[in-house]
DNA sequence: ACTTACTGTAAGCCGTGACTGACGTTCTGG
DNA sequence: CCAGAACGTCAGTCACGGCTTACAGTAAGT
């Protein structure tokens, strides 16, 4: 199998649009319902609901219903997911390199 | 300015298409010309060349020109950003955990 | 019970981007 | 010098996905 090759594509494409990654980004400051999300960004509340839900789907956020309210939180797993991929594909970076070092180093800091 | 995060953006975009990420996952193995690239993938050969465009513009992969032949490696400096910002938003992600402090819901609820 | 607030869902529009086929260019070999 | 191979680029087509408006549902307040 795969390891979770399927779990990481799933999350990187959610990640991949602009809004969902501001919306993703947001709610690294702290859990928040969904209006309260709206207000912070120029699309409309159900756009954002459909944001939500595609970063639920790639268990990115989750969810907790407590009244009419729906507060959305990061959920860590995603985030493995990526990283786990991210891991396995820069072990293959490097060995890739190994017959050629004509690189920078990757220890680098990204003062771009 | 956005720091690395707008690297981190465009690579991650980049990685979002299936078969952008197809070629990149077997770019892992070593460098590879353009027309060995296209022979395992199901889309034609233009098509390989417009995702590879796509991924160099990324800072993903690197093209070595030999002869006729254009020669693909990959590059750690894309996958350093992805990397960077994952790292960034993990650090995120768990102090997310660990504050519940920051809800500013007009509605009381503490005696939740 | 009625009203108000908060959210998810449906249908539709429209822009973006992935793919193809054709063409032009460059380099190697005979 | 001419033929062939390898690759990038261009113009056009078409599906996918994000956005909006309108609607339906549930929970809390009066």
């Amino acid at each position: 199998m795969t390891k979770g090759s399927d779990s990481a594509a799933t999350a990187l494409a959610a990640l991949a649009d602009p809004t969902r990654r501001q919306l993703f980004e947001r709610l690294r400051a702290g859990p928040r319902a969904v209006g309260e999300l709206a207000r912070g960004v120029t699309v409309s509340r159900p756009a954002v609901s459909q944001h939500l839900a595609v970063l639920k789907a790639a268990g990115l956020v989750r969810d907790t219903a407590t009244g009419t309210r729906r507060v959305y939180e990061i959920d860590p797993k995603g985030l493995g997911a990526i990283r786990a991929w991210l891991d396995d594909m820069w072990g293959g970076a490097l060995e890739s390199f190994g017959d050629e070092f004509e690189t920078e180093d990757p220890n680098k800091k990204d003062s771009e």
